[in-house]
DNA sequence: CGGACGCTTGATCTTCTTCAATGCAAGTGG
DNA sequence: CCACTTGCATTGAAGAAGATCAAGCGTCCG
């Protein structure tokens, strides 16, 4: 435990402190309703926060980085003419807000009500001095960041709207593998964001998998992979 | 010395090996003709490897890890339909190949004549074992490659063609700060590939941007940064 | 010299964006 | 309970950016 437990996707706290009670949710980070023993050698205090709301914003200094125990969190950057470039969507388990510099290059917001477990820090450099076991995990966690970055780079690439929304279906379909059911906590606009498309692209595109019945939109936010393999066959 | 030495990009062998003696290049991973003690516990061979030619393949085993003596190396992935995303180039004194999984998930090759100095491991559960320094340094190294790479889906999921060569040319220029020259080492449609362009836009834009008298095409390969801040302006 | 290769340029076609309207479900207030 | 608002999603029509197809051009090198 202590401070393995940090970056291991499925801990047991994910599970115990997932559930939340209705309303109640916190406009900005305080509501700190329990305090985990994380081997950091202080508590760590759980921290919630609502739908669009923003976690920590681009140039803030890097004092925390956080783990998700509920609810879905975008990592974005956003570009002076107002348009937005999400670089990630992050799920329960999840770490995000990891950053070597001193001030954060991206912004994140939660998607949906959430809540994280805030870990304080004093820098790379220093925690990275004083733990070696936990260096080592922190190191994992940035290749396997910098894989998927990369996968991201080369969706956006390579893959016309048809091949990129093929790819974020089996993405979100492989975070969440409850039979072929995706709960997309995402907006539309999120998504385009994400995949470097406009709205009506993306619902058009997914009208289309609807109608060569590869998946079947039960609502707009609930949808049924009918067809993995010829998604699959998309981006092959 | 010893170990630090490895990933910082100016240390002096750099300078001195940089000089190659006209042909000879090999075709496949040979010709060591020089060893450094580089606090591995043993001598690390230096390899060369002639333009075009492959350094390591998608799938190929991750015994090594690599730094440029002198050239410019591509990393790249292949697509089934025979097209090609490039993920980052690199330059002397760079590390590339440096990947956490058992095999390699993308392929290096040579851009120009290379030399580049081969680090064998066991796997990074291994190095980061038997030292703790050399840990925080491709720590560090790993931060770093995830920056770039998130700039990179950044600038493909939000720009233009034009803002896409601008960025890039400010990216080679920052590489090589030698005035405003840019000696780019990369065919048109390496750049096509690294921009998810083609070729024929790669070569209209720049075009347009002599047009425009922000750069100055003396050849093909060789640019001279006319206006620096209209390039800054696009992208902003 | 001539062929190969890489680069540029033009004309056309496709795809995605943009603009605009409509639909739809949830929440609010009379 | 029903009108009204509001936010998100879908759909259509027009436009633009980039891809594709097709020549040409320059340069390097045998």
């Amino acid at each position: 435990m202590s401070i393995s437990h940090v970056l291991s996707a499925d801990d047991r706290f994910s599970a115990t402190q997932a559930t939340h009670s209705g309303r109640g949710w916190t406009t900005t980070p305080l509501s700190q309703d329990r305090r985990h023993q994380d081997g950091f050698g202080q508590s760590e205090p759980t921290v919630r926060f609502a739908a669009n709301n923003e976690i920590y914003g681009e140039g803030d200094e890097t004092q925390s980085f956080y783990k998700i125990l509920s609810g879905v969190v975008r990592v974005c950057k956003f570009l002076s003419d107002g348009r937005r470039q999400i670089d990630a969507f992050h799920m329960t388990g999840d770490v995000f807000g990891f950053e070597s510099g001193v001030k954060h290059r991206l912004s994140a917001e939660a998607v949906s009500d959430c809540a994280v477990i805030c870990y304080r820090w004093k820098g790379v450099a220093a925690l990275v001095a004083e733990d070696d076991r936990l260096t080592r995990h922190l190191f994992s966690h940035a290749m396997y960041c910098l894989e998927r970055a990369q996968e991201h780079s080369l969706l956006l690439g390579c893959g016309n709207a048809t091949q990129r929304l093929a790819a974020f279906l089996l993405e979100m379909a492989d975070r969440n593998p409850r039979d072929d059911i995706i709960n997309l906590t995402m907006t539309r606009q999120d998504i385009a964001d994400y995949l470097g498309l406009t709205v009506e692209t993306v619902s058009r595109t997914l009208s289309q998998f609807e109608r060569d019945a590869v998946i079947r939109l039960r609502t707009a936010r609930c949808i049924r992979l009918k067809n993995r393999a010829a998604l699959r066959r998309l981006i092959s």
